[in-house]
DNA sequence: ATAAGCTGTCGCAAAACTGTCATAATTATG
DNA sequence: CATAATTATGACAGTTTTGCGACAGCTTAT
């Protein structure tokens, strides 16, 4: 599954910078706007990493971060701080107020992924597993291999990639636009109805262990929209 | 719907920057290279966020800006400003311009979009929810797919944004004019009777799984009257 | 150099959708 | 209750879009 983030930061246009990142990223992410939000917020449901401002209204990040260390459930939750004063840095990660890690504003979105990840993979080395499950199909990012119903199935490199895109975003629907700046990258032309072609590969490849088709279809008509759209199922 | 953006700028390369990756984004988007056409374009039809350079010719961003806080449809119409200069942002926010939100060029494209959600979520949370829930009706826009009572249900696509429409107003009565500038798109040709037929086909994919009708029909005279409607029901 | 595996494009057939009409049903009205 | 208005629907012909086999160009392994 996708990691669940919990951020708790009180501005709002940094809250959404980072909401928008985080979820492009594959993340589930929720926003608390201050202390005592996040605390219900993680009762309600145990995050896998929280992203806390150190600055807060109600309740300080300091202080949230140290009662969450006290519930069990959030005990071992990695936490990260985010500051905008430099000389704050050493008290943070000190055994006082625990947090495993933190940043000082302003900070490079990229900079917090690598952190993010890195805590996650220490304390949920399985929510970064490089095999994903979804329904009978399983694959394997690591090994580079995929299997279907109980066998194994070949599938080349555009078609894993792809498969691997859908498998990220399960349930979700995409044009042919789309999946050529994810599968295929950005600034690369290739014709839209390519992505026809390997998605019946990959469909070809599949059905042979797989009874239904995992891969959905949805039209959309000429004139008025402009999403012909193709998606991954379960 | 997707929200419709007006982006109001002059400079040829930025507006084309700003429409390439808002479209890619999933959003509207109408672009006027100076303040006035941004006027006549906003009361033709108003957007949901307008995004305007501070310095445009004919009319500055700042007067636009104003006067279309005086006109009641665009009145809360969430308005970002574009600048140049840092020290111009101070006056943007202040009650003077009525501008929501700025952002000092140049900028991410992230950032303005983190922005741009935040400030679409202050002010039409609906345009930005993927689920709507309807009594027992359940449209979901990501993954495009449609659930009443318990199964699920196959729409075309122009059933599809119909019944999106429709979700997004409960309880209110659309004539077909209305439902063919908002689920057709303007300027596009079509028998007003042809929506009967959409609504038909609607009625029927959702009556295999739902008790009562769902859509209503109230019923007008001709001429003198503008309302034949179809109206969502709960 | 040859074979094998992949890729991106085409083009055509199949399938899914659309917009109109004509006709049946309904609802309003006097 | 009969008539006029309006909406509901089945049928249909025309389009648009997707599925897919075929093919030629490349790259890599042998």
């Amino acid at each position: 599954m996708q990691p669940y983030i919990l951020i708790v930061e009180d501005e709002d246009a940094l809250a959404t910078l980072l909401e928008y990142n985080f979820e492009k990223e594959g993340y589930e992410v929720a926003i608390a706007m201050d202390g005592e939000e996040a605390l219900v917020m993680a009762a309600e449901r145990t995050p896998d990493l929280i992203l806390m401002d150190w600055m807060l209204p109600k309740l300080s990040g300091v202080e949230a971060c140290r009662r969450l260390r006290r519930r069990k459930e959030t005990q071992a939750t990695p936490i990260i701080m985010l500051t905008a004063r430099a000389d704050e840095t050493d008290k943070i990660t000190g055994l006082d107020y625990g947090a495993d890690d933190y940043l000082v504003k302003p900070f490079s979105i990229p900079e917090l992924f690598a952190r993010t990840r890195a805590l996650l993979r220490r304390a949920k080395p399985s929510l970064l597993e490089d095999v994903i499950r979804q329904g009978s199909i399983e694959i394997d990012n690591k090994a580079f291999r995929v299997k279907a119903g109980e066998k194994e199935v070949h599938l080349g490199p555009t078609e894993f990639r792809l498969l691997d895109h859908f498998m990220r975003h399960p349930g979700r629907v995409f044009s042919r636009e789309q999946l050529l700046d994810a599968v295929w990258g950005r600034d690369v032309y290739v014709e839209a109805r390519t992505v026809d072609v390997h998605i019946g590969r990959l469909r070809k490849a599949l059905k042979k262990n797989v009874e239904i088709d995992p891969i959905r279809t949805v039209r959309s008509a000429g004139m008025p929209l402009k999403r012909p759209p193709l998606r991954n199922y379960l």
